[in-house]
DNA sequence: TCTTGACCTTCCCACCATGGGAAGGATTAC
DNA sequence: GTAATCCTTCCCATGGTGGGAAGGTCAAGA
């Protein structure tokens, strides 16, 4: 299976193939005589292990980690859920901030008149206090 | 007001003043004889807009036309509402797809007893169809 | 007056993950 | 045999931010 087969068949582009090696997420596959990348099931499988790692917004070192420990057929689950708890906590701090920020921008936006008229309190709260 | 000051006054690195005046987002200051920048209060409140800005979420370019709105003195104030919403509509959606990942992975976390034993849904559902 | 330390300048590099594209070789289909 | 499609490596761009080097400037204190 070439590089292009892989990235159809895993969902990875060849891009990011080739990235995820440079980097020593995946391992180096063989070769052909022509210096084609070579690539069978099982790396199928890992890439589409970490094409699912990603979407659930895992970091390239959280997807290493996970792939280790996936690839660690004695290892704790105990480990694995401690991964995905601590990014569970970073997403939700994350939506936080977000949310906190709509929350202003929905109050400031309820304000604004949104006509033709000059001022506009979104403007106001960005420049900051008045008593410029 | 050197550049320091002037991070100082309006919490922007000194680093970010130099970078938003390269990216044409701030005017160029006034040098000294010696090439130091050289600020005053109307430069150090354009500093406070854009760093406002930012935390909200704006992109540059998105502070870039708020930074003009605010300058134009004679803008409706519909321009700004719009920049605002459509931001909004961003956010929402990003917080969404985080929500989404949490959903998902609170329920992985959930059935995965995080013990010595080393099967753990987690890895499973990453692993895809157990049809391998 | 001289030194020292804190400031300023420009320039280059790094991050993270991804995509674009060029130049050139290999394979495949007709 | 030729054309189209694939592969290879290499460089560049993104968006904002920080780090740091090499060298010039300024202010305060001995």
């Amino acid at each position: 299976m070439n590089i292009g087969q892989a990235s159809d068949a895993s969902g990875v582009s060849a891009k990011m193939i080739r990235y995820y090696e440079e980097i020593g997420l995946v391992r180096p596959p063989l070769r052909t005589e022509s210096n084609y990348r070579v690539y069978g099931s099982d790396e199928v499988h890992v890439l589409r292990f970490i094409r699912r790692a990603r979407t659930f917004g895992f970091s390239i070192d959280e997807t290493r980690a996970l792939l280790a420990l996936w690839q660690d057929k004695s290892r704790a689950s105990a480990e694995v859920r401690d991964i995905a708890s601590d990014h569970i906590a970073t997403l939700e701090t994350k939506i936080a901030e977000l949310q906190s920020m709509v929350g202003t921008l929905r109050h400031l936006v309820h304000r604004c008149h949104g006509d033709n008229r000059p001022d506009c309190p979104i403007l106001d709260d960005l420049a900051g206090p008045k008593g410029h």
